[in-house]
DNA sequence: TCAAATAATTCAACCAATAAACAAATCAGC
DNA sequence: GCTGATTTGTTTATTGGTTGAATTATTTGA
């Protein structure tokens, strides 16, 4: 009879995960709270909420700030919120044309953000992670001249990442087995992709339910899996790879070596082929006319995307499905032909239809899911940024 | 910046933790072990270990017996192993063709198994249920005479399952919202799918990763994800319906209303009327004869089922497919179809393949997975088991 | 001005794990 | 057969953390 082996929890680890709640709950709160408002919500005493705080005010995490507006008698409250000089995140970004870094704080308010455009595909990827080291050195100080300390550094790039750290292939980068380094004199930086990350950026903003599924529609199609108000990386962090779903065996070839893969149908390329635009922008405003070429090609991309939701739903049963990317301002004139497909298909859809979202962080949805997930570690743990060692 | 919001801990849960952290470290030894070894093993001290196993060995879930054999000078240890005579859990299943109910211990062992084999279509829901009631307390009779208590029973059946216990469609035994109530003067039930359950039998019993699919070839086709150790139900707890992907969207009319769902090319049906068998048996006697209808017959199914697995895997990244159902005995004529079409399709398959293994429990995995689900329960909050509430 | 009400802090009590000392039981060597 | 080494398991004092009750602080309303 096996069952998951877990590590000893000792009392500090009470005290780890109690001040991370008490921390997420100011933090969940859109106006300044009491420590005794903390208290009643989170089920823990008051005399344990004013330590626990203590300890995030002088760690610099929290801060008190004026009251919210008072009601009825009574010794006035003391208002918390998250420290708008703590640590920040450093979100940052190479895609196909163009590389970003922002700096977010953990109010979750977004206080630089830098955008070079430029086709990364010419920079190669030594040149491509050289600018985006001195993009990210000019974030940095913007961050350090604003009082803020950067906890840590994420990026977002279009394809497979392994745990190291090392891009195994980025298609539409012509990355391939790309080692990221260190950044130089910064924070720790991971790498992840770039599907995923906009999930996550869509989940910190967005009203959305704890199991939804993102998608990314760029050159490539991406989804991020969110279950359980986390994100699914798979065992080895290759999990989501929707673009490659076969929705016709004998369709056409992909540049994967298979036939009939979503992309080859739903993928940026494809649709604007059929349509006959150049650009994302020119479809819409072309299908907003009601030309039917455009809207032809479409419905035919909702019709392949319906299917592939369909798949997914069908394995997964996530009631929401956030389209992203190209297909964020596409939506819609891809609605009903999604809907009808994944109506058909999805074997649940009769008693719980799926429901459809456009994202609504847009282009910067992955660098600001890089920053926020940055700041999410702090938040989940901040016994380990409050004992963090200090130059 | 939102983050999971959790309750609040306090030292209670501590104990609960740690007493379940030396529970599992016991049941997951194959002989019995001292304090000392499962000390080191967990990271707890001795005096802590010794402490909780007083707790589990009051409570009656551990029970102290020989050491094993000695080595080497010092006070020989006094093994502990999970207690023979304490919570068992009541398995029970209705499927197509039979009903069934099984006890199994603590420390895994079969202790009854009983069933009943029987057209349950014929039968109806009510009769069905009535039976099965029969049975389970039959079964229950059987455990309590060994001095076992019976901690809870789960009931597997192939179908859609809500959260409230109702068994919202399960076409194959044509039943539509069927209220499952209570067992007359037994133990609490639940229900669930019957591919989840078989899944968690095998995660049991069999040498398994933490990630993998379990896919059941029955009437229906079903799956049981298990994700990081734990089955992934879904929000809803309809998760897994892999026998609805299409394969082809212009393919055979399926009975769920779509068109060319894989249950139409790999389903038990499909599969035998296309080899011209009438039972699975026969099929794989033809099979291993060699006769060139089941041989083409089984390889049209495992290419289908191939392209159904490149697309659970490109889209959860797990490694291993476990094949159950009537696939287990037939995936060596299965193997190599599969194998090719995920090798060509999944993105991944290059750097590392998908690994195929047949299930190992035979028909039982999911009557056997229902009785394990009940001991996992206790297996994971030992300290609910010490302080319910007792005659 | 005083009572009621609410917020935050202080303090003793309690619970659980730890570390270290101690008791128990065996082996190995002479 | 005795002695010392070795390992197991228990005992005891200590530490860290939450709780609950009492206390202090600050405002509103009569």
């Amino acid at each position: 009879m096996m069952s998951a082996q877990g590590s000893p929890v000792r009392q500090s680890s009470v005290r780890a995960h109690n001040l991370a709640l008490v921390l997420q709950t100011v933090a969940n709160s859109p106006d300044p709270i009491s420590r005794a408002a903390v208290a009643t919500v989170t089920g823990l005493t008051r005399a344990t909420v004013s330590a626990l705080v203590d300890d995030l005010v002088t760690g610099g995490l929290l801060t008190e700030r004026e009251p919210a507006p008072r009601t009825g008698a009574g010794r006035p409250a003391v208002g918390l919120a998250v420290a708008p000089d703590g640590p920040a995140g450093l979100g940052l970004e190479i895609n196909v044309d163009y590389r970003g870094a922002c700096v977010v704080d953990l109010a979750g308010t977004v206080r630089h953000r830098l955008v070079e455009p430029g086709d990364q595909r010419l920079a190669g990827p030594q040149e491509a992670l050289a600018g985006l080291g001195r993009l990210a050195a000019r974030a940095r100080a913007l961050a350090e001249a604003d009082g803020l300390t950067v906890a840590g550094a994420v990026l977002a790039v279009p394809g497979l990442v392994t745990a190291g750290g090392v891009v195994r292939i980025a298609p539409n980068l012509g990355w391939q087995d790309v080692v990221v380094g260190e950044l130089p004199g910064g924070p720790a930086m991971t790498v992840d992709n770039e599907a995923n990350l906009a999930a996550l950026g869509e989940l910190d903003v967005g009203d959305l339910p704890r199991d939804f599924v993102y998608v990314s529609g760029e050159i490539g199609i991406g989804a991020g899996i969110v279950l359980d108000g986390a994100l699914y990386r798979g065992s080895r962090g290759w999990s989501g790879e929707i673009g490659h779903i076969p929705i016709d065996p004998d369709g056409p070839a992909c540049r994967c070596g298979a036939r009939g893969c979503l992309e080859q149908y739903a993928g940026q390329e494809a649709v604007l082929r059929a349509a006959g635009s150049d650009t994302v922008a020119a479809l819409a405003i072309a299908a907003a006319a009601g030309q039917a070429a455009a809207l032809d090609a479409l419905t035919a991309a909702g019709a392949a995307l319906g299917t592939a939701v369909a798949t997914v739903v069908n394995l997964l049963d996530v009631r929401t499905i956030v389209l992203g990317g190209c297909y964020a301002s596409l939506l819609p004139w891809l609605r009903d032909g999604i809907a009808a497909e994944a109506g058909r298909r999805v074997l649940t859809a009769a008693w719980s239809p799926v429901q459809l979202r456009a994202a609504t962080l847009g282009p910067d949805a992955a660098m600001l899911g890089a920053a926020g997930s940055v700041l999410r570690g702090v938040l989940d743990d901040p016994a380990r940024w409050l004992s963090r060692p200090r130059p």
